[in-house]
DNA sequence: CAATAAGCGAGACGGTACGTCAAGTCTTATA
DNA sequence: TATAAGACTTGACGTACCGTCTCGCTTATTG
């Protein structure tokens, strides 16, 4: 769906001034804690972008954030609290499915998105992705992220029924996927040089298949 | 296409007894040479599977094989080197896309050989997918295993086109990602939990696909 | 002048008890800190003397000392600054030149200290020297060590020119050293078999020397 | 006595062409093993001179002499028989004491000689000195080297006796080691920097104390 | 507005792993 | 038979980061 890194970089402030999220309720939200954190996160965000997950440490971070180690260690645990925090702030920007009047300029416009987050270097996806292998937390969080996106695409299809593009009981969940899981598979996994083309003509793909009616039925 | 795993575990003896890769050629094809090399990707395989890519230092490697810290140095540098020569090793294997007289039918039994890859705990494939974002090493050895998988696969489309199921100018990769990416996605990236109905659902909307023409032209 | 066996030797309790010095302050004095000070330079002394300087590893020190090897490296870190920490103790203990009533009487003292503390087997002195040549901390602390100790022996000189045994305008430091140069060279560069009498032989030629008026003017 | 390094650098040649010293008689005196000792010994000097002793390893030798360094350890054994090889090249020159008429100008000769050979920089006789705590047979050399410098410098003492500038019974050896040790003492040991005026100057203080009689007598 | 306790800065520590270097041994191949 | 070639074991090096701990200070919140 959306780039997570999109998302994850809506903003510095956005993840400080909003209710600290993850945690049961700040107890003392205001001061030098809240702005600790925003340090904290700005400092995730710029490092994972400038050296990726295995430039991310603890230490790293508590440096550039001009904040000490052990006030790192005591309020995220360790970097899967880092990056899962980040995320939950990413989670609470306003993004929308793009809606464009047709299904296949809908799914295009998301793989664009898609191939955009995936393909700029550094990539702050990609880099979320890498961390997602080695802390739960983090693997979690992504993992929300995602289902938050994909609950919001979903409305694409929902409007493409209604226009009478796609049969009535197509199954959105599976377009979806069928329309970016190949994009994502040809970049994370694969690792073979992806055009923009390739991410439109997937979206083309899945439309085409829509509207053959692949993703009715079982 | 075929799990990683299943073709990477195809046995230790597979590994040590084929052509050393890695070297221009074994000065020494037997003795402690060779029965070093053995040893230590047995121990990388073992390793892998009981304690996952974290697990995996060339410390618990070396000492695994009942080898030398220095000598895994020596010999793969680091942890993508042990990677790599793994996968190279696999490479090695005989392994054939299943013919099952349909393309549904093959298509299902890939697919069911990628979900018992990724699913199985542990999971060999998942830990080098892991371990493909932290070395780059890994990660051109993983692409070059995959890219051997899919060219044997396109055996599949070339028989559905002479069986006449689907059009002439098929793109056989194509299909082929449209088939076993959403698999791949909802396992390892998105990490649902995924049964075997949605690799066979996969399978045959892929097909299905295929014989709409979606994966002709353009 | 007194080797510097006897004063590094002191006693563990000094260097620990004493101002810690190499840290501007000791900002905890006592606790853990101190105390693991004291373990590792007692260690480096018995390591030393056991198997002289070519057994002194950090590893080494670090496992007798029962600490571990981070921390010798993160507070010494070399074989160098442990030498050199050990001779800043030393130079804090109260070692004062001979005072036997006659200069040949007090160069024989402090020459047979000298012999003493390099054919003491194992000399923990030599071993220092020995050091010395490969590490330039180690080799600046036994200068500062040394320097100390002939200006503490200035006094020898000083005495023997109020008792009117000397001419007034004797060079302390040419003296002191025409007495125990020779005792070093043969013991530890020349190697040679010496015995205690070699030393207050030495002694007495640089006294008559003295007497003589050879160590005024140019 | 005259510097170690004059006497060891006085050429590769020599030690090539000559006897191969300290082996019992070598086999194959003439070809490539006779080649073989000139280009390692010239590597061993060539490497104490550019990076002290601390830089001189088997294998840094090896490779700089293009030899093999199985070829290295099966010859000299290790580090110690390659020092202990050039010492003993070394002393196959003709060096002879200065004769300058009198025994002042002697021991000035003398004295400077060995502070060229100490403050020279790189000096390859303070490596040596710095070897010989490493290596017994470094250290046996040395011994050896000097001991042999120190006979041919009593010449000296007899032509000052001859000459009536000094008493008959004057103790040779306890007047060179007087002119000499402090020299060493403040260069070697005490590191202290060290102008040729002390030099001059502990050589007319030994010459000054043998006229006085000093070195006579117990 | 003051007391209090949460949070922070500071820094040592034990610990795992890293990747490197050199020593010295061994075996096989070659000149 | 000496040398070349090169893999191996062993041990030490110095570094990075981990996560924990203790101590003392700041400061936000609350009574």
């Amino acid at each position: 769906m959306s780039g997570a890194g999109a998302g994850a970089g809506a903003g510095a402030g956005a993840g400080a001034g909003a209710a600290p999220p993850g945690r049961e309720r700040a107890r003392r939200p205001g001061g030098r804690t809240a702005r600790n954190r925003a340090l904290v996160l700005d400092a995730v965000r710029a490092q994972l972008l400038e050296h990726g997950y295995d430039g991310l440490s603890v230490d790293s971070v508590a440096e550039r954030a001009g904040v000490h180690r052990t006030t790192v260690y005591r309020r995220w645990r360790d970097v899967g609290g880092l990056l899962a925090d980040l995320l939950d702030a990413a989670r609470d920007d306003d993004w929308a499915a793009p809606d464009t009047g047709s299904l296949t300029g809908d799914l295009v416009a998301v793989n664009r998105e898609v191939h955009e987050a995936l393909t700029s270097t550094p990539s702050l996806t990609t880099a979320l992705i890498a961390a997602s292998f080695r802390s739960a937390r983090a693997a979690s969080a992504l993992r929300d992220f995602w289902e938050d996106r994909y609950r919001r695409c979903a409305l694409i299809v929902e409007r493409a029924v209604l226009r009478g593009e796609i049969p009535e009981r197509t199954d959105a969940r599976r377009l979806l996927v069928a329309a970016t899981a190949p994009l994502y598979h040809q970049v994370v996994l694969l690792r073979v040089p992806t055009s923009v083309q390739f991410a439109d003509q997937a979206a083309h793909d899945a439309a085409r298949a829509a509207v053959a009616g692949v993703f009715t039925g079982p």
